[in-house]
DNA sequence: TTTAAATATTAGAATATTCGAATAAATTAT
DNA sequence: ATAATTTATTCGAATATTCTAATATTTAAA
């Protein structure tokens, strides 16, 4: 079925970008502010708000307001197995160009 | 580190173009042919081409040739692992929205 | 060694994404 | 009510992605 396809992809897009993902690592095993988020990362209030932004309309993350603030939770921890994998896959790629460059010398 | 997470995003978007998942899907337990890949999926054989192009430059397929034709085949199983859990947040997803719309009636 | 079959590449228009700057909106404190 | 804090939205330029059409390349067959 095509449109599970797109609808897959759609998903993927929100793991496509740097930012984003940060922003999901960080939220892994707690919910937090939009004030601590821009502390941790560093980065501006509106590209972290634009990001939040994107990746609720996507279902991904979910928010309630707690006071002056507003906290963004994870509404599937599973999510954070995929990106846990993908990780893997890529310290182990970054694992074994080392060790081939180790080779080399 | 910041540079991890834009390899992720990079391996991410691969996985967030609905004609590349339908190839990664084809190709979870089996090496094909371009020429299959183009009959299984109905597109062109360009489009079919660029795909796998950027797929193995970012080092989710790799290519062997076998007389005429040319086999692509994952590097690396995990990622299918990966696809099959959003997948699964997916269906789980839509199945919910089903219900509820069934609760309305 | 010409022809056919399979695959790759290039170019370019259409569309989408990203970020910073500016501004708006909502809540709380004074 | 007004000010301060927190978060969201809008706009637009820069950049990236996607597809189609045309062409090139590579290998095998005749």
């Amino acid at each position: 079925m095509k449109e599970l396809y797109e609808i897959h992809a759609e998903i993927c897009k929100v793991f496509s970008n740097p930012t984003r993902l940060e922003i999901l690592d960080l939220l892994r095993d707690k919910e937090m502010s939009v004030t601590s988020l821009i502390e941790k990362t560093k980065l501006s209030q509106a590209n972290i708000s634009q990001h939040l932004t994107i990746m609720k309309y996507k279902g991904i993350v979910a928010s309630s307001r707690n006071g002056k603030n507003i906290f963004y939770k994870l509404t599937n921890p599973k999510i954070i197995k995929a990106f846990d994998i993908i990780k893997d896959v890529i310290i182990r790629r970054l694992k074994k160009n080392n060790e081939l460059i180790e080779e080399f010398r």
